[in-house]
DNA sequence: TTCTGTTTACTTGAGC
DNA sequence: GCTCAAGTAAACAGAA
């Protein structure tokens, strides 16, 4: 994406939209998403004009920001408390501006009709076949079905591969032999396998999906796998369990992607965050915040078992706390003869 | 109290 | 004239 430059139109207005301006400033942050607050600074700061008026336009903005689809809007980690959310351009929404001008938008961008072009994308069969792999298919509503075939074929659009059924093992277009490669991860399962999850939430085996992202808006490229749960009292209610994994300065890294995900997150399709879903990553972590519990593989037949015990998806909170004493990963090995992954983690010291 | 976020309603201008 | 994108105003709720 462009930059604005230098070109502040002195107290002229600029002749960006409000969508331009607020695309401007979250493509200029080192993160791609900015708050609220820190939008209207970068504003303010490149074009004099708005330093005035500015209830005004400043109305318009979170106007724009709520009201157009090409924003989403991702929670704060719990270490960044303050006021509101960090706001993000949505990955698809990347081609809105024709020829990377922010002077031209090429058409509104609506969820909708990005949903309906990955479903157009995909074939009768595989749309079929996603359908009826649906091991909860039968208990879900119409409506629920659907939102989780359509979060089935945008992940299928965007880039990534749904597991694959015959081998068992999820395949990967254009697989990276880098140390966050799929296989380096995860490992390349002898069987279809699921991370047994405690209540309420039951596991279920299928579809799950091994996602890779290219680079977009500065992000480096990153993996998401992503399961589905339902609730065994509210069929409504679907959840992708779903962890991601990057590089953060050549470090992998499953803790910082949160973006990502909330980039698919939908209102009425609610995603939980559980980080990280990796089976060796989610013991060590288990292991590190004494959840007390081993999780391990069960074959894809089996749901997930009721376990008193917390839920680790009522845990998310202690596993998102990030803070001082989470241990970042600094390595995967993936051992070719076990088919194991080790992930080594190293207490961070502070970067000494 | 202020800020953030959502929603509704209306106006304006461009393109067809 | 119609449609659509964009801008503006305002009311309201909820969080910090």
């Amino acid at each position: 994406m462009p930059r604005p430059g230098r070109n502040t139109y002195n107290d002229q207005k600029p002749p960006y939209s409000y969508i331009a301006l607020t695309a401007m400033a979250i493509s200029a942050s080192r993160e791609k998403m900015l708050p609220l607050s820190d939008i209207y600074k970068f504003i303010m700061d490149k074009f004099p004009f708005y330093r005035q008026n500015t209830q005004r336009w400043q109305n318009s903005l979170r106007h724009n920001l709520s009201f157009n689809d090409c924003f989403i809007k991702i929670p704060r980690r719990p270490d960044r408390p303050g006021k509101g959310s960090y706001w993000a351009l949505h990955p698809f929404a990347g081609d809105m501006f024709e020829n990377g001008s922010f002077l031209r938008r090429r058409k509104r961008f609506k969820l909708h009709q990005q949903r309906q072009h990955a479903l157009g994308l995909l074939g009768e069969q595989e749309a079929n076949n996603i359908k009826n792999n649906l091991d909860l298919a039968p208990y879900l509503q119409d409506e629920s079905r659907l939102r989780l075939q359509q979060f089935a074929a945008n992940a299928v659009t965007s880039g990534y591969l749904p597991y694959q059924r015959d081998s068992g093992q999820p395949t990967i277009r254009h697989q990276h032999k880098h140390s966050f490669s799929i296989d380096n991860i995860i490992g390349t399962p002898s069987k279809p396998s699921v991370d047994i999850l405690p209540s309420p939430f039951q596991m279920t085996s299928i579809p799950r999906f091994v996602s890779q992202f290219a680079p977009t808006h500065g992000l480096p490229h990153r993996l998401m796998m992503s399961y589905h749960a339902l609730h065994p009292t509210d069929n409504n209610l679907i959840c992708s369990l779903a962890s991601t994994f990057g590089s953060l300065n050549g470090q992998v890294s499953p803790l910082d992607y949160y973006s990502s995900i909330a980039s698919l997150q939908e209102p009425a399709h609610p995603v939980l965050l559980v980080k990280p879903t990796a089976l060796s990553a989610i013991n060590l972590f288990s292991k590190h915040f004494g959840l007390g519990k081993e999780f391990h593989h069960s074959p894809p037949s089996e749901t997930a078992t009721v376990n008193p015990r917390p839920a680790l998806v009522h845990g998310v909170d202690s596993l998102l706390k990030p803070a001082k004493e989470l241990v970042v990963p600094k390595q995967f090995n993936y051992d070719h003869t076990s088919g194991r992954t080790e992930t080594k983690f190293v207490e961070d010291d502070g970067g000494t």
